[in-house]
DNA sequence: CTGGGTAACATTTTT
DNA sequence: TGTTACCCAG
């Protein structure tokens, strides 16, 4: 075969040779590194620092193992220890072990973790997320499902694009039926482990005029001939691979002798039926998750999973982690009893040796803007008594929900930081950048090739492109062997044919460079050749500078990477937000983003029914929704290690309209004993609304709260005078209807110096200042370069 | 083919 | 209210 592997998976792995399975301990030797003395009754020191549970999670090596970790319950810890334990006590190699996780993040943490335990870095393990993985073995048996070994992963955009040209070829409206909705369609079922053949015409409803499953079909067909893969085929096909070929799935048994999951209740079914079948031979298989903090089902997650752990996998241990290690007694209240009132779980009580301390503040503010000013008031008022910013988080529910704090921190100067906006790789500049060296790196590349043909303009537009969609089916090529046939016929107008033959040649001559010139400076060379950087540097828009920023990050991140292809395939699976920009800041971020994370003390604003719990997650999947809701809102409560702030107001302005919401459900089940209630004049806190009766589950369908709308009012709906309590400063004067200030000018902030005008937004100013970074602040904080002193 | 205008729309997000 | 996709006029 001609492709070749840039690391073969299983190149240091005896067991994979004609090597018959001896002894794996004589190579483990040589991983285990100095700390090697094999010794069956060696006491094992990173033991002892373990409560009884995690040692029993740790020391649980074989059959199968369920780990219910409770927030803060020191899982990673078990989690790494357990792995550095099968090494030292060599049980297993490192290249015997597949060790799963969500998260690229999280793979990492392990890794290193591990890594300090052991003392060396294990060499040859099977440490990743579950696509990384499932990549992995995939591109050594592509030729199994139909695929070349050099498949293009494909990213949401492509994704979309692909849909969208099914739905039309199907002369279906795609306004009516959108490609995300249908695409969504292919996802759950992918996620469900369902291949077009196991599904019948009728199971897709009438999503796209009851064409969806055909459509599905022709979408994995589409696939195939663009050697492609999405995300879901990562898994599918592995599947695929080990169900109908015995003999593969016989070597990764022999291979992995042990299994580690993390996040288990995280998983899909298609994810299940993966490590199911892979586990089957030896069934040492140890998943670590917490049925509480579930709450990706709206992406295919099936707590299920996790809740018949014991069914699905016979004479399983289960260990329990209850005690917390991160929060007060008040704060685990808080949470155990919210999360109380869901019927689906395994139950675990968490507790802690912490003092009760502090009690969950809760908040009843007149409206958003009140609410944004309480928790900047409230963290003035932490600042100066000496902690950090770092050490304060806001989790909301929905991304829009982060302006508002965003305007009031602001105009107090305060700094924060908003995380989960757009990704790196979502970015436009870098989905061109990369289309364009995946067409180079691989021809065939249609989606890609489509993406940049015109990207600087070209003069390449529909017309032209329907030319060489025609030509390309006709012939059943790709559309880059489409275009280099049209150069010789007079289908295209004579200019376009020698852009296009002009354009082809690049990607010839850039392809062949590749064996010779360095990749990074082929990417270099390839986006200024192309003529796509000086696009962006002829572009005046503000954001442009920041685009070729990213751009020279890109090519430098590729310098990490042997050859192109890894590139691209680590840019495909790992996609992942660029550390945000350093220095002591609150952080503002959704609670899914906060999964995993905890904050001394954290606020948590909108808990207002509709908001929160979202009332489109109640009218699409009702107690199931509510159930995820309430994770949700105990995820949050347990991030925080000394303090909780809930806050709800009584009128919010949503997409421009205002309107009035009851408090959450969520405050009601709060335990009154460990919450403080306030309010803020002339408003009852707390919710009233249910009664403390007992509302349990939520019954069916019952969702009464929800909004009230009040048409089209500009005003909040009563006056604003109640809220000047704490408002010295009352609201700044809005009536500055444009910046005097201009993109490029030189101005002088107080706190932050001198800087250069990077972009103009209204009062809003983007600063990028010499000393301290890009700042986003109020005009009326700086003034111009030369007046100051 | 291109850029501007407007109408529809608007959780949560990793890989 | 703010953003994005699509349509039409130049």
């Amino acid at each position: 075969m001609s492709d070749s592997f840039d690391t073969d998976p299983f190149a240091d792995d005896p067991l994979a040779d004609a090597a018959p399975a001896d002894d794996p301990l004589s190579h483990a030797a040589s991983h285990a590194g100095p700390a090697a003395a094999p010794a069956p009754m060696q006491r094992f020191a990173y033991l002892d620092g373990l409560n009884p549970s995690q040692r029993a999670a740790v020391e649980a090596l074989d059959g199968p193992v369920l780990v219910l970790a409770g927030a803060g319950t020191g899982k990673t810890r078990v989690l790494t220890t357990r792995l550095g334990h099968l090494l030292m006590t060599r049980r297993a190699a490192a290249f015997q072990i597949l060790a799963v996780t969500f998260t690229n993040k999280a793979a990492r943490e392990m890794r290193e973790r591990v890594a300090a335990l052991v003392g060396i870095e294990p060499e040859g393990w099977w440490l990743g997320t579950f696509h990384a993985l499932a990549a992995r073995i995939l591109r050594r048996h592509a030729e199994l499902v139909g695929l070349k070994s050099n498949f293009t992963i494909l990213d949401t955009d492509d994704q979309i694009r692909l849909v969208k040209q099914l739905l039309e070829a199907a002369n279906i409206d795609t306004k009516k039926w959108p490609p995300r909705q249908l695409l969504g369609a292919f996802e759950r079922w992918k996620d469900r482990g369902l291949t077009p053949d196991r599904l019948n015409a009728g199971d897709g409803g009438d999503v796209a005029g009851g064409q969806s499953v055909a459509l599905y079909r022709a979408y994995q067909e589409r696939l195939r001939t663009l050697n492609a893969c999405d995300f879901g085929d990562l898994l599918l096909h592995t599947l695929e691979i080990f169900q109908k070929h015995p003999d593969v799935l016989a070597e990764y048994h022999r291979k992995f002798k042990y299994i580690l999951v993390d996040e288990y209740q995280d998983t899909n079914v298609a994810q299940y039926l993966w490590l199911r079948i892979l586990s089957q031979a030896h069934k040492n298989i140890c998943c670590v998750g917490d049925e509480d903090q579930s709450i990706y089902a709206w992406r295919g997650a099936e707590i299920g999973n996790i809740l018949r752990f014991e069914t699905d996998f016979p004479g399983a241990t289960i260990v329990k982690l209850e005690q917390n290690y991160r929060s007060t007694g008040h704060i685990l209240a808080a949470a155990s009893g919210l999360i109380a009132h869901n019927k689906g779980r395994l139950g675990k009580t968490l507790w802690t040796q912490a003092d009760g301390g502090e009690p969950v503040r809760v908040k009843a503010v007149w409206d958003g803007e009140e609410e944004a000013r309480w928790v900047g008031d409230e963290i003035e008022a932490l600042q100066r008594k000496g902690v950090p910013l770092a050490q304060i988080a806001i989790l909301v529910r929905a991304g829009f929900q982060t302006r508002e704090f965003e305007e009031r921190f602001i105009t107090m100067g305060l700094p924060y930081k908003v995380l989960g906006g757009p990704r790196f790789y979502e970015r436009q500049e870098i989905r061109d950048a990369m289309a364009y060296f995946r067409v180079v790196n691989s021809p065939d590349d249609d989606l890609a090739f489509e993406r940049i043909v015109n990207l600087p303009k070209r003069g390449v537009g529909p017309a032209a492109m329907q030319t060489l969609y025609t030509a390309a089916r006709a012939r059943g090529v790709s559309l880059t062997d489409a275009a280099w046939l049209l150069t010789d016929t007079d289908e295209l107008k004579p200019k376009l044919r020698s852009t296009l033959r002009g354009l082809l040649q690049d990607f010839f001559r850039w392809r062949t460079m590749l064996d010779t010139v360095p990749h990074t400076e082929m990417a270099r060379l390839i986006l200024d050749e192309s003529g796509y950087t000086r696009m962006w540097q002829e572009d005046k828009t503000p954001e442009a500078p920041g685009r070729l920023e990213n751009l020279k990050e890109l090519v430098t991140a590729m310098g990490d990477f042997e050859t192109l292809a890894g590139f691209l395939e680590h840019v495909a699976l790992v996609m992942e937000n660029a550390e945000a920009a350093g220095g002591d800041q609150v952080t503002v971020m959704t609670l899914h983003g906060a999964k995993g994370l905890e904050f001394d003390r954290v606020f948590l604003p909108g808990w207002e029914e509709g908001v929160f719990p979202n009332q489109r997650a109640l009218d699409e999947t009702g107690i199931a929704g509510l159930e995820e809701e309430r994770r949700l809102a105990y995820v949050g409560l347990t991030r925080a290690r000394k303090r909780a702030y809930v806050s709800h107001a009584a009128n919010r302005r949503l997409y421009g309209n205002w309107v009035s919401a009851l408090p959450s459900r969520f405050v009601d089940e709060l335990p009154q004993e460990v919450v403080e209630t306030e309010a803020a004049p002339g408003l009852r806190a707390g919710g009233g609304a249910m009664g403390g009766g007992a509302m349990g589950g939520g019954a069916m369908g019952g969702f009464g709260g929800g909004f009230a709308f009040r048409g089209q009012t500009r005003q909040p709906p009563a006056p604003k005078t109640i809220t000047l309590e704490q408002g010295a400063y009352a609201v700044a004067p809005r009536a500055r209807p444009e910046s005097a200030f201009n993109k490029g000018s030189r101005v002088f902030h107080q706190k932050f110096g001198y800087g250069t005008v990077r972009g103009v937004e209204q009062d809003k100013l983007e600063i990028d200042f010499d000393q301290s970074g890009t700042k986003k602040v109020m005009d009326s904080f700086v003034v111009p370069a030369e007046k100051a002193g």
